[in-house]
DNA sequence: CTGATGCATTGACGGTTGTCAATGCGTACT
DNA sequence: AGTACGCATTGACAACCGTCAATGCATCAG
């Protein structure tokens, strides 16, 4: 559903936006800001991108999130595939392993659109 | 449900914490920051901020906002509750109306948590 | 007191979401 | 070839969420 735009990724539709207390952003700004931080607003994704993160070489593969958040290989890969479709992680295959990173600047991006400082 | 640490305001404990990329964050802290970005995470409930941030005094009554959401004033009720429970907004009676404001630092706070630095 | 107004609460309903078991698909090793 | 491994996809289910109509509760005006 909604499939209209999402040729780019969500996040890209926001970097350009100015921080929400700054005027009134209209229906079709809120629903794509609104995607992204649904993205985010759960905690095991929120760890997800902690762990990803903190790894070595600042990449993983699902084998090394599996583990530490206590999910099942499936829920992690479905979690990972949100956050990738949200423009927050990218994944690049790499023989029999995928490995995800944080896209540079996602997050910063996403900041700025919430609050700025 | 999980009515056990719920004194203080989520954003409270959020405050404190460094950048998600700095360090795995645990369980305990993600939910709390999951529970804060859910709060933001609705179409509706983003415009209702921009909107009370961008009104006259930086601040506004239900019945200012029923109308540009174009949703039912139970509704906008409800969203407003969501927001003043996660901390980002502030409620107050003046009389017959009640007036929301966003909490000083609230949305920084936040921004802070996800990225930038 | 009576009526009107602003807002919150309740109850209900459809849609979405997080999770897992089962399965499928490539890739690598022997 | 055959097998093992890493990961994605599917299908199913319970829980949660956004929305509204109806109702309740104050507060103000007459």
């Amino acid at each position: 559903m909604t499939a209209s735009l999402d040729l780019i990724a969500p996040l890209d539709a926001i970097a350009c936006c100015s921080p929400i207390t700054r005027e009134p952003l209209g229906a079709r700004d809120a629903e794509r800001l609104a995607q992204v931080l649904k993205a985010l607003a759960d905690p095991t994704r929120l760890r997800l991108v902690s762990l990803v993160a903190a790894h070595a070489d600042a990449e993983a593969c699902v084998c090394d999130l599996t583990d530490p958040v206590e999910l099942s290989q499936p829920t992690v890969s479905h979690h990972l595939k949100v956050l990738v479709e949200a423009g927050i992680l990218a994944r690049e295959q790499r023989g029999k392993w995928a490995y995800y990173r944080i896209v540079p600047g996602a997050l910063d991006a996403l900041a700025s659109a919430i609050g700025r400082s």
